[in-house]
This record gives C-alpha cells, sequence and structure tokens, in this order.
DNA sequence: ATAAAGCTACGAACTAATTAGTTAGTTGCG
DNA sequence: CGCAACTAACTAATTAGTTCGTAGCTTTAT
C-alpha cells in the first residue's frame, strides 16, 4: 500500500474538482472553479505536480491530456477522516458522535437512520 | 464572533499540545513534542505567531512567559469537523456514520453506547 | 501552406511557512 | 559583584507552496 501523501489546498481543491468530474482537460477544472479563477497555467501546474505525487495521471489524446484520479476520493477520505479522528475525538468514533449529539447536528430523523445502520451491523 | 484562520501543520501540533497542557512555558511544550525536537527558537517564534493570529495570549513571569490557548480544542474541532464533513461527506452527519459502519470503524461496543446515546436523545 | 488558437513543459517570481542564529535583557548563584 | 544559564524578540536563511509568463509543439481553420 503506497503511503498517501497530504495534499496542500490548492491541490485538493483541483483534486475535488477531478473526483466530481471523474475525468477532465484543464479546461473542463477550470470551468468547476469559483471566481476568480486562476490562470491556466496555474492549474496546469498544480495538476501536474499531483500527477508527480501519484494523485492523477492521464490519457493523451493528440496532444492534450485527459485527467483522472487514481487515488479516489475515498481513499483521501479515510485519511483525512483519520486524521480528524486521531486529533479531536480521540481517536473514538463514539466520542465523535457525542459530540454530534451535543452540538446538536443531528435530528431525531438522522439518529434513527443511524440507529438503523447499527442494527444491521449487530446482527450480522 | 471572530473568524477562526486556519493553522498550519507546525502551528496545530503546537496548539494540540498546548490543548492538552491547558498552559505551559516554551519549555514545557518542547517537553511533549516528539523526537527530533525543534530548536527552542523554533518553537518560540510558532508560539509568537499564534499569538499574534489569536489562538493564544500569555502571562508574565518575570521575563517568562506562560503561555495559554484562547482558542479552545472544542471550537477549532467544530472548524476542522466542519470542514471535513463538508468536503468529504457531502454536509451529511448520517453519511459519515454510514462510512463508519462501512469501514468497519465501529465495534460492537461502541455501537452500543451509540445506541444508548440515540435513545436518550429521542427521550427527550 | 500558413496563420491562429490551443496545449503542455519549463522555470522564474513570488508568497507562505518553517527553522534557527544572534542579541539583549533577566535571573540565580558563586 | 560577576559569571552562567535562560528567556523573548528580532531577523536571516531555508524550504514549501502558488502563480503565471514564455517557449515550443499540435491541431484547426482559411
Amino acid at each position: 500500500m503506497t503511503q498517501i501523501k497530504e495534499l496542500t489546498r490548492a491541490e485538493e481543491q483541483l483534486m475535488q474538482v477531478l473526483w466530481q468530474l471523474k475525468k477532465g482537460f484543464v479546461k473542463d477544472v477550470i470551468d468547476e472553479l469559483p471566481e476568480p479563477k486562476p490562470a491556466y497555467n496555474t492549474v496546469s501546474t498544480i495538476i501536474r505536480i499531483l500527477e508527480t505525487k501519484g494523485f492523477i495521471d492521464h490519457t493523451a489524446h493528440g496532444k492534450s491530456h485527459e485527467y483522472f484520479p487514481i487515488i479516489s476520493k475515498e481513499q483521501y477520505q479515510n485519511f483525512a477522516t483519520e486524521k480528524l479522528l486521531n486529533g479531536y475525538f480521540d481517536n473514538s468514533v463514539q466520542h465523535m458522535f457525542s459530540y454530534f449529539v451535543k452540538k446538536e447536528k443531528i435530528d431525531l430523523k438522522e439518529a434513527d437512520e443511524i440507529m438503523k445502520l447499527i442494527e444491521k451491523l449487530k446482527n450480522k
């Protein structure tokens, strides 16, 4: 298993776009970015960095490149979630859940859904 | 309400130590850092940056300063959790929990505790 | 064929972040 | 006192991250 490197802010923003698009040319990525849009070259450079970091790859269509993620959003999600859980919730999902309850981020409907998920887990 | 700035890696590491210690002198912070320990001045500089960013303050004891957080871990936790939820779970706590279930991050004991929390929530 | 438009690669310029040396002041102890 | 140890402030040096201009190649349109 390859060690996943951490993404910088700019890199993460572009990865979010590529995860959403599944694949795309530089200009497709730019289309998804909010104003003020960065210069074409800025995006192109960061995309190339993402490629050297092993997050994406490309297929050539003539001279132009169509980029696509090779680290899935789920893989990076693991990394990011691990980090939050570890740094702020003592590595405990339960702590996180009780935090959401305290913060009233969970309403009853959601709580029910989560309960169903857990029931399913227990009956395995 | 003051807008919380994002912490850089080095800054976050020191904040974690200060949150744990509640308060401390530069050398107390260094004591908590893993090898290889950075130079005294390195830590001192970052602590001063944290002070200008409004994350910590200090009381003077003679010439030396005892630092303490003024942004609580909970405040930054809100920020960090918001960011993860928004970027990777479509802003839905339920999505996040279904992820935990799928990843088997929740063991049976935790599942029980979470169920209890949900029951309590429902009886309010 | 030639011009225009579009592309990536390269690299320069810049900004942000990190690390640590030097200085000057204070404390504590002989 | 006077020296050693320690402190924060300042600042210089270094590294990491971001932005974009230029060059050179390819495709498209005329």
